[in-house]
DNA sequence: TATCTAATTAGATTTATATCAAATTAGGTG
DNA sequence: CACCTAATTTGATATAAATCTAATTAGATA
């Protein structure tokens, strides 16, 4: 959503004949002059600021025999109210992310030498996976690779490459078919099943 | 919320150079000479802009040094998002009360005679419980009543006040203990406990 | 077609407000 | 204490907009 167009919505509902109109509507639909008379002002008045509510289709209108019936259009609206929603989560959203990220770099400093070789798995199962996931990277989803394959990846990082890779399948990183080793997508990582 | 704080609170935030601020301060927050740098305006600007954020509460302050640091309150934002979602759901709640209502209304007519006698129970479950809670009319919350003051209840109704008073008892409007009946509380109402 | 009513437009007035330059204040730091 | 910088206040200006009255338009109906 474009900043602009939040703009001019907010200051379309940022003033108190517009917001009791759209209060009014929420109950259910009026024509003009009823609006008029509950709000004690001018047709003319009122037809302005129905006209700022049509240009942001906050409400439409059907004619009905002689008189025009202005309609609310709620889902407008909660439309906007989630962009406003979105506009103060941001915050707390990246921050959050921010702070993994740098929880995940931590134990990995940790952990690993400055050459990036693996000191020792963490007794810690939270810390443990943000380790073997480090050590996923560099291999391809999708991609088959044989156990030598693996291992080699592995003594990059560490000589136990069976404890590693036993881990990962424990892990649900990856599974094993025929001797062949394959990544599982991410979205099944460290569920691990009965 | 009352309306005018909705108004004051939308008209804020209806400005560009508001809502830039407010995006920008979603992202960390920054000092006065900061904002206004990066958004081309003089320091009075932002004052200015910061006086009226602050009145709202959208921001706060916290001195650094020699320099304020300007923190948005993400809580008080959301805030009113929600109370704009519930002025646009207002009209699809009551729309579906009234609708429901309607319905109830409608079963009531088909089931009960002009002078209020039951003509016979319903077969489907929905419209027997509409029926059931029609006839609890009169009958006092909290009150204890004999099976006799049941009965005689029923009888304004229908002439089968057996039948009814199982259902009542099986549908969880009631309970009966040491031949004595109570009702139950609304929110425990045809919830069947195995 | 003539007429009636609701809605809109046009024009005027008044009020609100966004912005800046300049002066002032508030709080640190030498 | 003197000085420095960030923030605020003051006062001026220009723009936006809410409201009204009066005139006009749009549609329906007789």
């Amino acid at each position: 959503m474009q900043l602009h167009r939040l703009v001019t919505f907010f200051k379309t509902i940022g003033d108190p004949t517009r917001l009791r109109i759209i209060k009014m509507l929420s109950q259910g639909p009026l024509h003009g002059q009823a609006i008029a008379g509950k709000l004690g002002l001018t047709p003319a008045t009122i037809t302005h600021h129905l006209k700022k509510l049509r240009d942001m289709n906050i409400v439409c209108e059907r004619r009905d025999g002689n008189i025009i019936y202005f309609y609310l259009q709620p889902s407008v609206v909660k439309h906007y109210a989630y962009a406003l929603l979105d506009l103060a989560e941001q915050n707390e959203v990246k921050k959050e992310m921010k702070e993994k990220a740098a929880e995940r770099q931590k134990v990995i400093e940790n952990f690993f030498t400055s050459d990036g070789r693996l000191k020792n798995i963490p007794a810690q199962r939270k810390k443990k996976l943000i380790v073997l996931e480090h050590m996923l990277k560099g291999l391809q989803p999708g991609k088959q690779y044989t156990e030598k394959e693996i291992n080699e990846h592995i003594k990059k990082f560490h000589e136990d490459y069976a404890t590693i890779r036993r881990e990962w399948i424990m892990n649900n990183y990856m599974y094993r078919e025929n001797g062949i080793y394959e990544l599982n997508p991410r979205e099944m990582w460290h569920k691990i099943d009965g």
